[in-house]
DNA sequence: ATTCGTAATAAGAACTATTCCTATTATAAA
DNA sequence: TTTATAATAGGAATAGTTCTTATTACGAAT
């Protein structure tokens, strides 16, 4: 819970430059294969403590989409994303946000409700047209 | 995409008890522990199998949570889930579905909509007191 | 600038959840 | 019954992620 020293290492600047440079949430093995475009000896294991650092730091999101890989997300305002069927692409979107005081607690079955987050699944314009 | 014949094997169809017993959104190994219970000698693989069969005849549900374990449903109808942060019960949650014919299609970056999935994280009751 | 403690790294082993493989078993049709 | 083959048990293989350890390099304090 304390918070450890941290360096500001190339690694690092790189593996968030990539995160916010491919945009569309990509998935760790993405973000390895353009980091090591820049530095070609950084490991999978170096980029998957970065990415869980900067999770931690808040400045990106760990998105899950239906797939087995986790997304990262560069956007770490409220979105909701959407993932199309067909290429596994997953985009951000905008819709109004459930406003959790409208949650009936019944509804919910009296949890504590916390979070909110809307998946939405379909086929993007480019997979739509064939 | 044709139709294999499936054989009524008691392992099946204690599979599919197990899930509808154990009710509340169990993850493979907690439906393999069950089934073992009335069958000791069914393998792990058996289970998988079996759930996956379920699953493509619409008999359960594969439900993701925030874990990496896959959880099954017995209740096939529309509804969504709440998942408690502490400990990682999934349950049923009866909200309001998203209608998505209001969705606009701006909003959803033009893709086709498919479906809309809401998931819920909180804190269940009893977690809630300690 | 140089030294030095230690955070971060590279490489790969280990782990976890799931899927696949194969010889054997058992369902149900003939 | 017999028989063809779907389903099984057991375990190997895979995929994605986390952990381990000797080595490297950041940056604070000389």
């Amino acid at each position: 819970m304390d918070v450890q020293p941290r360096r500001n290492t190339t690694q690092k600047r790189v593996i968030l430059h990539s995160v916010e440079q491919l945009g569309c949430h990509p998935t760790a093995v993405q973000i390895y294969n353009a980091v090591r475009e820049m530095l070609p000896r950084t490991s999978l294991s170096t980029v998957y403590r970065n990415l869980g650092i900067l999770v931690d730091q808040g400045r990106i999101k760990a998105v899950k989409g239906t797939g087995s890989e986790i997304h990262y997300d560069h956007n770490t305002g409220e979105h909701n994303h959407i993932e199309c069927t067909i290429c596994g692409r997953v985009c951000d979107v905008h819709v109004n946000p459930v406003n959790i005081e409208t949650l009936n607690p019944e509804t919910v079955s009296n949890f504590i409700v916390l979070e909110v987050h809307m998946n939405i699944i379909g086929i993007c314009p480019e997979c739509a047209e064939h």
